[in-house]
DNA sequence: TATTGTTATACTCTATAACTATA
DNA sequence: TATAGTTATAGAGTATAACAATA
């Protein structure tokens, strides 16, 4: 047993992944997968609930940030460099959960698009420091616009004061 | 750019991954990855929080379902042919969200185990029913008992009210 | 001796194409 | 022609070990 895995339950929403054919003209009626199926224990589940909204969140978030051409981490790992000029990139390994070995690429990938900046760190020159190119800023602030924005839409059942109150509890779930 | 990366922003819980070296002995004080960095807008995004207390919630999921051998998705599979007893692999596809290709592993997984069991479909020969055997619903019974005692655990800074608020909640930013 | 950034690498998860046997 | 289950395979995400330079 992988004791290294998280697995599904739920993935990535539907429409992303394929442009449902068209009207399928039904022919074999059979079993139907549409069926009624009951699931709802799983629906009672927070962590089920949890994970739905927050693919649901991110099925959304990688529709509108597709035009920077920003994954999830990327808009992270700029955002972070943005409030947090000079940040190392194992401060971000830290502060996003991700292990050096694997930001080393995007660190690479955002460098070579010339949205960053590696300087040599002030006190550690084993270090380097990273700040964003002027074009960079400029990408991270329309990016955040576009994520600020974003919370307000996918949240549009809810009020705002419910928004703040869904966020706060899930703060009390993960704080430890 | 792949269209099809949901990626991280956040992991696994660090406790699950590498046993935190003990002590460390702290040599070289340098940049201090520990430092201050200013995560506060992240904080901020609803996306950002879902996540997190998903992986929360699937932390503790992976520990206490670990005797069990059971993944989150082997826990669905199995719940949801428990209460669908001759539920069809296209249709827990269809309510999990899991390709049909990547589905055909775990139920030869479960099957190996002796948790399950293929019949021929009533009605369909091109299809079969899933169901539990004795063994299947001794151990599916016990999962899911521990997955709702998890639920109260993994949340209890809230209080029962808070929980069902929280679920609803995060039903109204998923359900479209 | 410990840490930073890095390479190489392996394993898991997710996705697409294509096959067979039925419908 | 379309669907159920399947195989093979490719790609993205996540993990560990180990190295050179520096602390």
């Amino acid at each position: 047993m992988p004791e290294t895995s998280v697995a599904n339950t739920l993935r990535r929403p539907r429409a992303l992944r394929k442009p449902a054919t068209a009207a399928p003209a039904r022919a074999a009626p059979a079993p139907d997968s549409d069926a009624k199926i009951d699931t709802s224990y799983l629906e009672s589940l927070l962590g089920y609930n949890a994970r739905r909204a927050a693919l649901a969140v991110i099925g959304v978030f990688l529709q509108r940030m597709a035009p920077f051409g920003l994954r999830p981490v990327d808009f992270s790992v700029l955002t972070l460099i943005a409030h947090n000029p000079g940040i190392t990139s194992r401060q971000l390994c830290a502060a996003l959960d991700i292990l050096p070995p694997n930001l080393v690429g995007m660190i690479k990938s955002l460098d070579k698009r010339g949205l960053i900046e590696r300087r040599p760190h002030p006190t550690d020159r084993r270090a380097q420091g990273l700040h964003l190119s002027p074009g960079g800023k400029k990408l991270q602030k329309e990016a955040q616009a576009t994520a600020t924005k974003l919370e307000r839409d996918v949240a549009n059942r809810l009020s705002d004061e419910e928004l703040e109150r869904l966020k706060e509890l899930l703060q009390r779930v993960y704080s430890r």
